[in-house]
DNA sequence: ATTAACAAACAGGCTGCATGTATGCAAGAG
DNA sequence: CTCTTGCATACATGCAGCCTGTTTGTTAAT
């Protein structure tokens, strides 16, 4: 705690500045949202000026930028470890979804990256974000439960694109405070109808 | 053109100074998004002073939420309006997606409900103002198909606003340039699987 | 005469930039 | 191998412009 002002590499100073400015933005961004936060407060929080801020940061956008990617980075990878060893199509796709959902659970994220961000920087932007992350599994699921020989017919981008935005919906539910298991169980039905045809 | 300035009643000042606010606010902030439309913008589009602006609505953001209420409504009536005489549930169910996505092709609504609502005035608003509108006839078809007999122990509430995400996704993709056809070719897949057990 | 419907000026705050300063760092001189 | 020298990095600070919401003043309807 007591953070001797000693001498630092560049390279130090510029990781822990940088990890100041994105701790403390993020929990603003979370607590009153992008738009009702300003980058003094923002700076205050973080021990820094606002010279510091727009040094590493391009602009206030720039830094929800880093976070969103952070985050979507995240998730990406919580599923992705979660769906390595799935047995047969509709486990890697129920147990993504859990993963998700428990990825999800992190207090502020659902906010971040389907409400700012998709605002503040574009839903295309968002896309981009998401595709780097690794976001696509739900649709690498469908495409394999497809060879199994269900979905026949049924184009697999858009239904994985409305698919992703059942869940989302459902996390940002939870975490308004909703229980989490009735929405995992509506996953779990929407998932199974579609690949065995049972409710 | 040439609205001579001649006499008008309170009312009928009132309305149209109104008409003009809200015409121009929706266009920019269909444009520009709401962040980066400004007041002075507005009423100079509107040809209207600031003070007229203030008088009529309590802040900027109270004047996206009529102009969101109002997007919101006319959605409601047109779904309500087209599911008025389906035989079948799931009939009503494929009629009203069908009646969605074509509300939603009014350029500009999507962003305006799905984008710029939920972030300005928060998502329980969005939720209120949807649910005096009356959207809530996903639920109800829901609801009559349980009774069907299919769906028995899937969260029907909780099923319904995964399902409305998953519409509001495409109608977003739709309003951004994609074809609706895939979408909707996607949405009766699900709406199918989930009724009948058949993809 | 009273109130609605504006108009216009004002106060506070915020963003991005431009300029100034101190510190780290790499390379060459000695 | 050390030390100086020059440059780049990492900030700090003040300024300019804009924007929002409020307040005060004016005109027109009722």
């Amino acid at each position: 705690m007591q953070e001797k002002l000693e001498r630092r590499s560049n390279r130090d100073r510029t990781a822990a500045t940088r990890a100041a400015l994105l701790k403390a933005a993020r929990a603003l961004f979370i607590e009153k949202g992008y738009a009702d936060t300003g980058t003094p407060e923002i700076v205050a929080a973080a021990k820094v000026t606002r010279g510091a801020l727009y040094h590493h940061f391009s602009d206030k956008a720039g830094l929800l930028r880093a976070i969103v990617e952070a985050e979507a980075k995240e998730v990406a990878s919580t599923i992705e470890h979660a769906t390595r060893d799935a047995e047969t199509p509709l486990d890697a796709l129920t147990e993504g979804a859990d993963a998700y959902f428990e990825a999800m659970r992190t207090p502020g994220r659902a906010r971040l990256l389907l409400l700012e961000g998709p605002v503040v920087l574009g839903i295309d932007e968002m896309a981009a974000i998401d595709s780097a992350s690794g976001g696509q599994t739900l649709l690498d699921g469908l495409r394999l439960a497809d060879r199994d020989g269900r979905l026949a017919g049924v184009p697999l981008k858009q239904l994985s694109e409305m698919l992703s935005a059942a869940f989302d919906r459902a996390a940002l539910a939870i975490a308004g405070g909703a229980r989490e298991a009735p929405y995992r169980d509506a996953a779990r039905s929407l998932l199974k109808a579609l690949l065995l045809g049972k409710t």
